[in-house]
RNA sequence: GCUGGCGUAGCUCAGAGGCAGAGCAGCUGAUUUGUAAUCAGCCGGUCAAGGGUUCGACUCCCUUCGCCAGCUCCA
């Protein structure tokens, strides 16, 4: 996320005499300073005192900047807790994250739930302390003489490899610290700290290094902010697409087949009808549909490339004393489709979709719920096009790829442009190439994107689209890839315009991405009460006593004869229940009948989610459905 | 895969070295019901699986499987 406008304005902007603290000229609340000299800029604490008056920016919990002070100090003071009570423990990093920071350190026994309460209450006994955040400078030598009498390894290993010849130290209370700053004045500003989590993690991320214990806190400059973010977390657990699924019956992931998907009734009407909008939608944009073999010989495999970059993520059977590999991708079946005929530079661009079902080996660690899984159904494309076409069709790809998530509310899109990673095949040429090219149609996009260096796919370079799930976690759905290498190791060609052969560039896509995890996606950011247009059930009739059924059940037939998917709750229960458990179902309308609408010819519409109701003739009601589910709109 | 936690009825969860518990759901009956839970009765369990310790294990120990959080990796 970028920094808004709105909140970078609010950091007020002022002229700090010389000599005299930044302190006596800030606002209320600011917790350090941007220091402008010349071009240049400075993050500083405000106990820094300007040798001439110098222009400042001060920064404060309410912007990015200043929040990223503040939870950096945040950790500082969670590193001091933990050295008073675990003098053993080693600290390593103590980065700010979004919804707040983690400090990472080196102890042999893992916190347990009555470490963290306690590291806690420390916390907050150093925050009445108001201790000062003092920065000290040190020669880089007699730093790392320091470190090394205080033990702490690690921090002697980061100045070795970060630190200039003077080395930016902070102290709080007993606790020091290398670090650059700055920081909040004194421990008094943290006021509303909360440590949430400990787990495990790894010296630089090294899954082969010295395991690490790290605690996962938060902190906000007042308690309501924070109260208003635990909040939010329990809010996401409620819309956690694992418990909604159970609820509403809408899929199963049991022991028996882990990390794959049963789809229950409900579950697979909502799956269909996402798949039916989608073939509409190719249609109309030239796409022709294939399907392609789950499970292709071992040799294909070879050929594409993924026996050597992608084995451990495959499975493989044998048969008849041949090996098969299940496809992770639909890239070879497509290739071979497209090798089946002659192809003139007249055809191209040729667009073959493929609901493809996917097989990955993933390790038991990762999967989760329907984001990930081993066997996912990838909306995949594969688009053969001449290398004068590529743009153009990366720029309609990524307008299908708003239109598609547009429909659908999403707002909070990340685009991450990613290129050649270490492991990869094809000359550095056309790697550039491919890079180029995304990068031209990003350009001509006009969105904003993130570069993610050696994070492309063995075969090219590619364009993804991530977007957050109920608990902030960003997940990878939309993609667009490059591939130069397609083409020659399948002997894939066209005749061009001069009558040579000529290799075709492959764009593979995916818009859903995994319609497994964009049916999770979608039923968080829905809180499972999902559009009409795609609602399991859509309308719940409801008389109210035995006399009213044959009234219902003509409302319903007329419903369901417009093709509207309704359901009768006959069962002889008080209306409150009915309309409770429909509540809870997430059903869109709810109709009752009783004498009242028997008499008028009428139901009694509950909209879900709002009290009242509205009197319908079920024609009306039935139009009002059908003009919902036409515009694919998103209320109620 | 790694670190830690967890696995008890269909679901949510309590319990605990000595007869296995609750609420909801389900079934049966009564209630004919007006917008988020009508009442009563009944049924429901290899306490994840396998091994070990013990007079006795659901409980303690070991192994395996699965789930959860994080790490690493990814659609």
């Amino acid at each position: 996320m970028s920094p808004s406008p709105a909140s970078a304005a609010s950091a007020a902007e002022a002229v700090a005499p010389a000599g005299r603290p930044l302190a006596a000229s800030a606002p209320r609340g600011a917790v350090a300073a941007v220091l402008r000299s010349g071009p240049s800029e400075r993050e500083v604490d405000l106990s820094l005192r300007p040798e001439a008056d110098a222009e400042v920016r001060f920064l404060t919990p309410a912007d990015p900047d200043g929040l990223h002070v503040f939870r950096h100090s945040s950790a500082h003071l969670l590193a001091a807790a933990v050295k008073d009570l675990f003098p053993e423990a080693r600290y390593g990093i103590g980065p700010p994250i979004e919804g707040g920071f983690y400090y990472d350190f080196g102890i042999s026994e893992p916190f347990t739930a009555e470490d963290l309460r306690r590291i806690e209450k420390r916390m907050r006994e150093l925050v009445r302390k108001r201790l000062p955040f003092q920065r000290e400078l040190l020669p880089k030598d007699e730093a790392i003489r320091v470190f090394e009498d205080l033990g702490e390894t690690f921090k002697v290993e980061l100045i070795r490899e970060k630190a200039g010849e003077s080395v930016s130290c902070y102290r709080v209370g007993d606790f020091f610290d290398f670090c650059n700053g700055p920081h909040v004045p004194h421990t008094g500003y943290l006021r509303a700290v909360k440590v949430l989590s400990s787990s495990g993690a790894y010296w630089k991320g090294d899954a082969a290094g010295i395991p690490m214990q790290r605690i996962y806190a938060t902190s906000f400059p007042d308690r309501k902010q924070l109260v208003k973010h635990l909040h939010r977390i329990e809010e996401a657990k409620r819309r956690d697409h694992r418990r909604i699924g159970k609820e509403q019956r809408l899929f199963l992931i049991l022991e028996e087949a882990p990390g794959q998907v049963f789809w229950l009734p409900a579950g697979m009407g909502v799956v269909n009808r996402l798949l039916d909008s989608m073939r509409a939608r190719l249609d109309r944009r030239g796409y022709q549909e294939i399907r392609t073999p789950l499970i292709l010989n071992e040799s294909v495999w070879a050929r594409s490339g993924h026996l050597d970059h992608y084995r451990e993520n495959m499975f493989f059977i044998e048969s008849d004393e041949r090996r098969f590999g299940v496809k992770p991708m639909n890239c070879p079946g497509a290739a071979l489709v497209y090798r089946s005929d002659i192809r003139s530079w007249r055809d191209l661009p040729l667009r073959f979709s493929e609901f493809g079902h996917c097989h990955r080996f993933e390790p038991s660690g990762v999967l989760s719920g329907l984001t990930r899984v081993r066997a996912f159904t990838q909306d995949d494309a594969h688009i053969y096009c001449r290398l004068d076409q590529i743009r153009d069709e990366v720029i309609e790809l990524m307008d299908l790829v708003r239109e598609v998530y547009g429909e659908f509310g999403f707002e909070d899109i990340q685009i991450e442009l990613s290129t050649r990673p270490e492991k990869s095949v094809g000359t550095d040429e056309t790697w550039e190439r491919a890079e180029g090219a995304l990068l031209e149609a990003l350009a001509a996009s006009g969105d904003s994107h993130l570069l993610n260096p050696g994070d492309g796919a063995f075969y090219g370079p590619k364009i993804d689209f991530h977007v957050r799930d109920a608990l902030g976690r960003s997940h990878q759905c939309a993609t667009i890839q490059l591939d130069f290498s397609q083409a020659p190791a399948f002997d894939l060609y066209y005749a061009a315009e001069d009558g040579t052969r000529q290799p075709p560039v492959v764009i593979h896509r995916a818009i859903l991405g995994s319609v497994e995890r964009f049916f999770a996606l979608l039923i968080e950011h829905t809180a499972g009460a999902l559009p009409v247009w795609i609602a399991p059930v859509q309308a719940q009739v409801i008389p109210i006593a035995d006399r009213h059924r044959d009234a219902a059940s003509e409302a319903v037939t007329a419903l369901r004869e417009r093709g509207l998917r309704v359901e009768l709750d006959d069962r002889r229960e008080k209306v409150g229940l009915k309309i409770r458990q429909a509540e809870l179902r997430r059903i869109p309308f709810m109709a009752v009948i009783g004498d009242r609408e028997v008499d008028a010819g009428a139901v009694a519409v509950r909209t879900r989610g709002r009290r009242g109701q509205r009197i319908l003739s079920v024609a009306t009601f039935g139009d009002e459905m059908e003009r919902l589910v036409a515009d694919r709109s998103l209320a109620p």
